[in-house]
DNA sequence: CAAATATACAACCAATCGGTTGTACGTTGT
DNA sequence: ACAACGTACAACCGATTGGTTGTATATTTG
């Protein structure tokens, strides 16, 4: 694995460790929102907010059209798509452990002991 | 969503969101490690290895088990699936978006206009 | 028992994070 | 033209992060 790719991993599971942000990508997934239109949605100033989705656009998460004066929105499932491989890559690691264990526990009856 | 599984998701996402941790993940994924011979593998200094562990121990990523004065790392594959069904969960959100704008583009002859 | 090993944890430090307020700038509507 | 709106960004602040060193506590080994 590069330093690149490990620098985006970080970037990608960072973004998602926060559940404002998550939440913004829920919305931004099932539609395009403004910037004003999602920060209407929390406790908090509209530039922590437009903090929050600069984050998890630099991430890739989401991406940004201008329509007048707003601003667009919209979630990139690829993204998602791409973090989630990256957790399968880790679960067939841990298969290959079993399967370790499982040859060793009933050895090929074709192969040398 | 509740405030605990918030929580929990923050923590899971947090100690993914850093190359080491992931990097210690895979290997107690493939199969037990002590700390120390984690720690072996990286260019800092054991209690930083060892906060790394804690980490991802907090977070239900690896378990420890205790061997003599070893302490015996091992990945937990339910909690990395717990985290991929949440990207799943956020997929399927998405996948409703297009379902809507499908249904927009080709209506249902059955369904009124 | 004594020395070496494996782990845990506290205290500290610079850097980053998540929030704030304030300012600037382009776009829209009157 | 000008007021209101939507966005971006800088400066600041307290809390957290990722690292360090040092110390304490078991456990093994000679």
């Amino acid at each position: 694995m590069g330093e690149e790719s490990s620098d985006r991993a970080d970037a990608l599971f960072h973004a998602l460790a926060d559940r404002t942000r998550r939440d913004i990508l829920r919305r931004v997934l099932a539609g395009e929102h403004s910037v004003s239109a999602l920060a209407a949605n929390y406790d908090m100033s509209f530039a922590a907010v437009q903090k929050h989705v600069a984050v998890l656009e630099k991430a890739g998460l989401l991406t940004k059209r201008r329509s007048g004066r707003e601003q667009l929105a919209s979630g990139d499932v690829a993204a998602v798509r791409s973090v989630a491989s990256m957790l399968t890559e880790l679960e067939q690691v841990w298969r290959g452990r079993i399967a370790r264990i499982d040859r060793l526990i009933t050895p090929d009856p074709d192969q040398e002991d």
